[in-house]
DNA sequence: AAACTCACG
DNA sequence: ACGTACGTGAGTTTT
């Protein structure tokens, strides 16, 4: 028999340091658990074991004594975070069949060290696995030792016998304690001989093999005399040591191996222990079978749901389907393959049809289908429907549903909103369909979990009270989404290209005056490379260091730029660089054979309810700067149209001055526009007309922060004044708009209660950093709770925005199109003749979209590129 | 895959 | 005593 046993203690500590701090929804740190669970998998398909057992230290009462002389010795105690996380490790262990060891007064290693004899001695194989070097001298005879180590999140092992240990150290196993008796080691306080350090220790147990030997023939024996001395010294300490390094082979435990042996899982309590920690990516790993448990919705499990056989059907005759789903409610979901939508699969009760996009009719049924007022449609991913609709010129109609908006709105923070995911999160068993050569069919299967899961997310939608934000924003805004990412915006190819030329020539001269500045040639996009280059080559004073070595982004070379010349060519090498890898050859690459580019908009990414742009990225489009900001000129009108561009003005401070119905800051807005300047004539306490430019802008800077959360620290290093200054700023601030500081006291009251921040229209962002224990996490939910509702609500008022703007575009007849959002700002693609009516429409429906105590302001301008109309 | 840097609101 | 503002996406280098 094959055994694989591990030292708890030792691999969670392992796992917890190599992966950063998660929680599950409950605020339950969860990293620890996980990266132990996915280093078992990684040990266990490394050696194949029948057996698996876990050894956990115990200490005796006396402990708390030795934990002194520990921790006097540097060795930290195990932090909250971690120590939280083992009882649930011990629990899910045993739900998956794998018994975990403990003995009062003995170390993990002791038990390893009893498994191992044990198994030498009835000729098992045993396996250890430990993230500790210690063990290594358990392996021998036939004992293999594997060593876990995480290197840049990754689980890896090196597997030692005796052999590779001889390799490595030129030792026995058995030879390594004694090395150890003599150099000794601090974190185990074992103490050694003074002086020794490894590499003498390694020499000369190689040579005498043995410290007793050594000692022994001290006189006859020919070391240094300088090293002869400290080991007669310390004599007694070597001996006491060699007993302290050795590991136990005695410990109380049960030995026999057939009590260890895998198979004996407990499906239900494992599937909802991973599904309460949120392990959900582990649950097919351990080959559990979620559909082993129903979860209720408290969290506990039932029975499981009976199984249920699905038949498909592959549809032959479009009318007969089209007839079929008329004045109905219908439930499909889209095959998407590639970004695109194939086939559409029907799901009535346990059967499923199937339109397959090969069918000569499929056009001719989507066009039908979408259009069809009667049908009460509920799908999963509407965007890519509505733009499978614009690709055959009709409009998807009477949409009720979208599990994934559903899902997004319930758990904003998530990153995976595949349906198969969402099965396991909402405890919905997936049928499983075997097509007529048994194969499985997965579209067949998630088409019939689209009743179950929009039933069930529907439902708690409702108890969120985000029906009406469903409805209302999310689902209609997935069409216009999809419009806009059909529509597309024309660029100038060549102009961009010419501008990456002009570019590189530039990076070329820089990059060869880089050289010559610094003395040799090195790649200069490398921050290592460039780092030691710049503070130990031309030895500039080094003020920040990041993890892995020096600081070397704009803010510190700012600092460095009188101390050598070599720094400004740099900023411009880096600010070039930048415009030309990542907007010149990164636009030309998605350039779309209509020479427009046709950006992605993702609704289900941020946690505050912004929408976010990718492939490309067109939010993030320079502009700060003029040379960047030529970018714009690029972004043209098509033939015979122009831009017609509007942007909200300050629309995060005026929801603030909403929100926390400050009169003070309501009144600052409805008396003029600067609202900047009378921040700072409030705060410095000056006349609104002697308000500076320097004033005003550090006025800007703290209403920035307020919005973010602010801190002195931060706020004094962005406008440059000392930590008491910024720190008085603040308080300042809170004492003229009172109503601010009271709300903001108010907001994360109420989100600790809840457990989440919510913005104006009941969007929701949990928030279980608040409950926790470590002050940085804690810190970092109460600015959360300060920001989201501000920012949240404006992204659900520009969401608004765009429904309508589209909605008056359609009802007006007219051909201009909204093709951009950029977070405060719309752009609408306009003919000439149209432009000036729709810069009316769009300024208006952004001013109205939602009645506050404030006005909302948009400011907007024509232009023939998004240079001229921004 | 992670770290660093930097573009935007 | 600690580390330091909210929300994103992309390119490059390094492990």
């Amino acid at each position: 028999m094959r055994l694989l046993i591990l030292d708890g203690n030792s691999i969670i500590n392992r796992a917890f340091y190599g992966i950063r701090l998660l929680t599950n929804k409950k605020g339950e740190y969860t990293n620890a658990i996980y990266g132990f669970l996915n280093i078992l998998l990684k040990l266990e398909e490394a050696c194949k074991p029948d057996c698996v057992a876990t050894a956990f230290d115990v200490h005796a009462p006396t402990f708390r004594h030795k934990m002194y002389d520990e921790y006097k010795a540097g060795r930290k105690p195990m932090p909250e975070e971690l120590r939280e996380q083992m009882p649930a490790l011990k629990e899910i262990l045993q739900s998956l069949g794998i018994k975990t060891l403990e003995a009062e007064g003995w170390e993990a290693d002791d038990i390893l060290g009893t498994f191992a004899r044990a198994c030498r001695e009835n000729g098992d194989e045993c396996y250890i696995a430990t993230g500790d070097r210690d063990s290594l001298q358990l392996a021998h005879g036939g004992v293999r030792v594997m060593l876990a180590r995480t290197k840049m999140g990754q689980a890896q092992t090196d597997i030692y016998d005796e052999k590779a240990i001889m390799d490595e150290y030129g030792v026995t196993p058995h030879e390594l304690i004694q090395v150890k008796a003599l150099q000794g080691d601090s974190s185990d306080n074992i103490p050694g001989v003074q002086g020794v350090g490894p590499k003498t220790a390694l020499e000369l147990i190689a040579k005498y093999h043995s410290v007793e030997y050594i000692y022994d023939h001290l006189d006859e024996l020919d070391i240094k005399a300088g090293t002869k001395a400290k080991l007669e010294k310390d004599r007694d300490n070597a001996e006491l040591s060699l007993r302290l390094g050795e590991i136990s082979t005695d410990a109380p435990v049960d030995t026999r191996l057939e009590l260890y042996r895998l198979g004996n899982t407990d499906m239900q309590k494992a599937v909802s222990l991973f599904t309460r920690y949120e392990l959900f990516s582990l649950i097919p790993r351990f080959e559990l079978d979620p559909n082993a448990v129903t979860l209720t919705d408290d969290g506990g499990a039932s029975e499981p749901e009976a199984e249920r056989t699905l038949t498909r059907l592959t549809c032959v005759d479009a009318d007969y389907l089209l007839k079929r789903v008329r004045d109905s409610e219908v439930y499909f979901y889209p095959n998407i393959v590639d970004g695109t939508v194939t086939d559409l699969l029907f799901a009535f009760d346990d059967e499923i049809v199937v339109m397959p996009s090969e069918t000569p009719e499929y056009s001719y049924f989507v066009r039908n289908f979408f259009e069809d007022e009667s049908v009460r449609k509920y799908s999963y991913n509407t965007k890519e429907l509505h733009r499978l609709a614009c690709k055959y010129g009709v409009e998807l109609k009477n949409v009720r549903g979208d599990i994934m908006l559903s899902a997004y709105l319930l758990r904003p923070g998530d990153s995976d909103y595949s349906l198969a995911h969402l099965c396991l999160e909402y405890g919905v068993r997936v049928p499983e369909f075997l097509n007529t050569l048994g194969e499985k069919e997965e579209s067949v299967s998630l088409a019939g979990v689209i009743k179950p899961l929009s039933d069930k997310l529907s439902k708690l939608i409702d108890e969120a009270e985000e029906t009406e934000l469903l409805n209302e924003i999310e689902l209609p805004l997935s069409r216009v989404l999809a419009k806009m990412e059909y529509a597309g915006v024309e660029v100038d190819k060549k102009g961009i290209e010419e501008f990456g030329k002009a570019l590189g020539q530039r990076i070329n001269s820089l990059t060869a005056e880089i050289y010559e500045s610094v003395g040799y040639e090195f790649n200069i996009n490398s921050p290592k490379q460039l780092g030691v280059a710049l503070f130990e080559d031309l030895h500039l004073p080094c003020k920040k260091k990041t993890k892995t070595g020096y600081s070397t982004n704009a803010e510190v070379l700012e600092g460095l730029i009188n101390e050598h010349p070599v720094i400004s060519q740099i900023l411009e090498y880096r600010s070039l660089t930048k415009l030309k890898s990542t907007y010149c050859d990164g636009l030309l690459k998605v350039i779309e054979p209509d020479g427009r580019i046709h950006t992605r908009f993702n609704q289900v990414e941020t946690r505050t309810g912004r929408i976010s742009s990718l492939e490309p990225n067109l939010q993030n489009i320079p502009i700060r700067t003029e040379l960047g900001r030529e970018m714009r000129k690029f972004f043209i009108a098509g033939e015979g149209k122009k831009f017609v561009d509007a942007d909200y003005s300050q629309i995060e401070l005026r929801v603030l001055a909403d929100l926390s119905d400050d009169k003070n800051m309501i009144d600052a807005f409805n008396s003029g526009d600067d609202i900047h300047a009378i921040t700072a004539s409030q705060v410095f306490d000056i006349p609104l007309e002697l308000v500076t430019p320097q004033f005003r802008s550090r006025a800007k800077a703290v209403n920035f922060g307020i919005v973010y959360g602010i801190g002195a620290f931060s706020l004094a290093k962005d406008i440059g004044v000392s930590n008491g200054e910024a720190k008085q700023y603040i308080e300042n601030y809170l004492a003229h708009y009172s109503g601010v500081d009271a709300y903001m006291k108010r907001m994360i009251e109420l989100a600790r209660e809840k457990g989440y921040s919510e913005t104006l229209f009941k969007r929701k962002r949990y928030l279980p950093e608040l409950s926790s224990k470590n002050h940085m996490l804690r810190a970092f939910g109460e600015r959360v709770a300060r920001n989201m509702p501000i920012q949240g609500t404006a992204a659900d008022i520009i969401k608004i925005a765009m429904v309508r703007v589209d909605d008056r575009l359609k009802a007006e007849n007219m051909r201009s199109r909204l093709i951009l959002q950029v977070h405060d700002e719309l752009i609408v693609e306009s003919p000439e003749e149209e432009a000036e009516k729709a810069l009316e429409i769009v300024t208006q429906e952004m001013e109205n979209a939602c009645k506050m105590k404030v006005l909302l302001r948009a400011d907007g301008k024509i232009g023939n590129s998004w240079y001229e109309a921004h």
